[in-house]
DNA sequence: CTCATATATTTGATATATCAGTTAAGGCGG
DNA sequence: CCGCCTTAACTGATATATCAAATATATGAG
């Protein structure tokens, strides 16, 4: 139909910058914001346990560090808010949330549910070359042990995830799989790195890659669980760990 | 790092609201602020394709059409710009969001993943209670049907799947899929409603909660995709509408 | 008439000011 | 000394003002 409130007939030039779709294929808002700056660092530093759960965070003490207002903080903010990461009470103050208990092990699942459709689908459509850069990157994860580089590890652990998942055709997946890992990030950055993890982490990568080669889907997915299911024994115990920093009940989103 | 920026030493009463984890259990932010107002407003709009994809979305106008200030209106846009629903184009104009074709499909096999496992789990967890409130909600899809009522219908229909996650254990699974299926909802909009669409509906959600109620994972996973497959095939003919209301590429989040 | 340039306008991004609810301390009465 | 009430300070929510980039329209040269 067509529209128009009431008087507005001749206010509309109709004609006027109707679809910016011609010259801008994709990608809005990518500029570097002075907003998008302060999410992605207050992100980080909440992520990296920097700021810790349950923490109040202080508008105005951002607004000072950084040297710019109040509205660029509170829409990054808002944004964490949305992430899950902080915790607005609207009159009372904004704080660090805390890790919610219960979410642990339901991201866990449906991380498992998206990756293992995930493995699936690039085992029935790798192509060679594709197989041979995954193999690449598990190539990178050897080199990172024996470096002894857990930041170069972890990189190259997550674009070993995110590449299976484009392969699968489906570059969405790995990105929602991102939003539900971020509080079992914060929990691992928690527990002391387990002996031995990164050995068996490259076997197990190794044997997701090897069945996707050999498009064996069923054998992938198996793998893919196998390795997303070590996650959960060690997300089942919080033990030894502050209390203080949990939460008891699930995030809803 | 430790933290304290510099001065803060006699600043802070450290003993001032440290934790806001005593009276309030949980629920941050539910206040029906002006933003969250304009924001539900909006995306319902967008949602129904009231506001149609391409669409310019003018900010002083919102403004004035609900006679708040630009703050809160901004804020609504900037959430609804997180969903993917319009795009903002920094400083040149802010525009409801095109339906990405590439979107609707990965979208669908996201929602599969993402239920199947739901199906499964719930099937694994039932309890008789339960499962005797999933038959009502059933019963109420064939009331609406017989009444002709489309939104009592699908109303009905998100209420099965958020109980079935719900039942599975794990409710952010359905929180996920609406996430995720928003732009397939913008789709539906577009397409005619299909004959006998209700019926078949009734008796896909009538088998998956048999086998949920046999307690038979396979056959629950079975038929919930089964279910969500037909979708797949509705999403697939992009022909007979408007091209212009879509985008060729797909959308990251 | 066509095209390039200049100007005016629109818009989102940021800065600043004001408002109202909450919290916690302080004072008053019991 | 204890509890209720008042008050003061703080916080997030909203309103308003300013800025700079990008686009459209007007304008003039060719």
């Amino acid at each position: 139909m067509g529209s128009a409130e009431e008087d507005s007939a001749e206010r509309r030039p109709l004609n006027r910058r109707l679809a910016p779709n011609s010259g801008n294929p994709a990608a809005p808002n990518r500029a570097p914001s002075v907003a998008s700056t302060i999410h992605a660092r207050l992100r980080s530093e909440i992520v990296s346990l920097a700021r810790k759960p349950g923490e109040p965070l202080a508008e105005k003490a951002i607004t000072e560090a950084y040297g710019v207002s109040r509205t660029p903080v509170r829409e990054a903010i808002l944004r964490l808010a949305d992430e899950g990461l902080v915790d607005i009470f609207p009159r009372s103050g904004t704080f660090v949330a805390r890790i919610p208990q219960h979410g642990l092990s339901e991201a866990v699942v449906i991380r498992m549910a998206l990756e293992e459709k995930s493995a699936r689908l690039a085992a029935e459509r790798a192509t060679r070359s594709q197989v041979m850069v995954v193999q690449a990157i598990v190539e990178q994860l050897r080199e990172s042990q024996a470096a002894g580089d857990q930041a170069a590890f972890h990189a190259a652990d997550e674009h070993f995830h995110a590449t299976l998942a484009e392969m699968a055709g489906y570059p969405g997946i790995w990105a929602l799989v991102q939003q539900v890992k971020i509080q079992v990030d914060r929990y691992r950055r928690l527990t002391l790195p387990q002996e031995g993890r990164m050995q068996r982490v490259i076997e197990e990568h190794q044997a997701i890659l090897d069945a996707v080669a050999a498009h064996d889907p069923d054998r992938a997915a198996l793998h893919m669980n196998g390795h997303l299911g070590a996650l959960i024994a060690s997300v089942e115990d919080i033990r030894h760990v502050n209390p203080d920093y949990f939460a008891g009940g699930g995030h809803g989103d």
